[in-house]
DNA sequence: CGAAGGCTTGATAGACCTCAAACACAGTGG
DNA sequence: CCACTGTGTTTGAGGTCTATCAAGCCTTCG
């Protein structure tokens, strides 16, 4: 018997809920109506492994996917088998919201770790925002920050060098990872391989090595064992020119 | 006296409104009414030169604009002095709807030929999308189009050589200004100096040179005063390894 | 313990950049 | 009408960043 047996399930029966309600609260002002409708949208829970694509492209899929646990991203393979990865969401991210109104994905997305995942149907999102109209402002909100995101991914990959490139994305996953409460301090599981760091930075896999070993040797950061640890916060923005205005976040602890 | 004198005009009273109406029906069925409504929304029409800035980095918008006429680009710029572009926009484009719900811009927005541009306020635009909650899903839906269009850059800026960077940008803008008719069968006005065109594909201006020259060679393109000619069609979408699908529109005249 | 995946390092090659100079063209002004 | 200027294009030469290839090493796990 396959893995959808809770498909009756709501989302407030699991605990990672709050990861996706702090994710929300992060981006708008959520009233008390709307988090409870949130908390009793129907999904079904599955449990995935590392490296399983959850959409794929040219898909039309019918329902939209929650991250409660692990790291999932977003990517495109070339003609060559080159791959680019345009995203990572971590527990909190919604990264197909937009297949509710983009009816084919032009992309796939799949776990870069274990994960856990809440697939909610598309009628009962719509259904949701039809109801709760401030919701619409949320969902339409964390589209814009993920685009914002995109845009500067995008300076990274046209302008930036290798270097900063990979201190750029350092820093913003300390960010992200602390509006959910994943980080502790300067530090952060980081649970990727170096190849699919070099497949994010649209670098390779031995030349992503040696600039780990720069910024190790700078005094800048530690990563060992899928776990960063940032040791000159100042220095690694420095080298990445991190400035985190296009994350949208409340001017929180960006200290 | 300054040039907002027309700032009780409507949309539907430019010529170029067609454009704007033209380009929301690619993304989205409209009902007579709503067309109505966005033809009566208020704006001030501006003309304005190229290179000059229409939103800045850190500026709070009050107004979204439209682009009659004209190429604008949204980029940012590096401490270095260095520019990615991260966008183009066309006639009928909306470059900041984003502003409406992310109240700090994260990048600038620029002209790069003279424009002539629709400033509509905010609060005109959200009382639209309460009143038809369907043009809510036609500009989340242009949204998200935006975002797919910036992840298909990522792609190319990480993984795909300088040609093939090239060749794809001048597939896109085929299908783009198709939409909105102003291609003519397999060639359109392209009003870009060279080094706009390196800011936009993370090159330099003298490498897009070089790959322009090796285009013309082998008989895919020729881009000489502002206009571009693809001789090539098929030949320039293998060179981009072009699929349209990202741009989300009918399964037209993509031949 | 062996296998597999990931990490590390060296050597070589290639894509692209920077610097520099010449050229084309349009607009300006005497 | 013709220098003059400025912007954009074109081409060459040399250098840098990053990729590729290849090998050795380490760790994890059955």
């Amino acid at each position: 018997m396959h893995q959808r047996l809770n498909s009756s399930d709501r989302l407030g029966n699991f605990p990672e809920q709050s990861r996706v309600v702090r994710k929300l609260e992060s981006i708008a002002e959520l009233s008390e109506k709307e988090k409870q409708a949130l908390l009793d949208l129907p999904v079904s829970v599955r449990n995935v492994a590392a490296d399983q694509d959850i959409v794929c492209d040219k898909d039309r899929p019918s329902h939209s996917c929650l991250v409660l646990d692990g790291f999932v991203c977003r990517y495109k393979l070339l003609d060559g088998g080159m791959r680019q990865i345009m995203s990572f969401q971590t527990p909190g991210d919604m990264p197909d919201l937009q297949s509710l109104f983009l009816r084919v994905m032009d992309h796939s997305i799949g776990t870069l770790t274990p994960s856990k995942l809440a697939f909610v149907p598309h009628d009962a999102v719509r259904d949701l925002l039809r109801r709760y109209p401030n919701l619409v402002e949320a969902f339409w909100r964390d589209t814009l920050i993920d685009a914002a995101i995109f845009r500067e991914w995008m300076v990274g990959l046209g302008r930036r060098e290798a270097y900063g490139r990979v201190a750029h994305l350092m820093c913003e996953l300390l960010m992200r990872l602390r509006a959910v409460g994943l980080a502790n301090g300067y530090s952060y599981e980081l649970p990727l391989t170096q190849a699919e760091l070099a497949d994010a930075l649209g670098l390779s896999t031995v030349h992503v090595n040696r600039v780990l070993k720069e910024l190790r040797l700078d005094g800048l950061v530690v990563f060992k064992g899928r776990h960063l640890v940032i040791q000159d916060w100042e220095g690694l923005k420095e080298a990445g020119e991190f400035d985190p205005t296009y994350l949208h976040v409340e001017p929180q602890v960006a200290a």
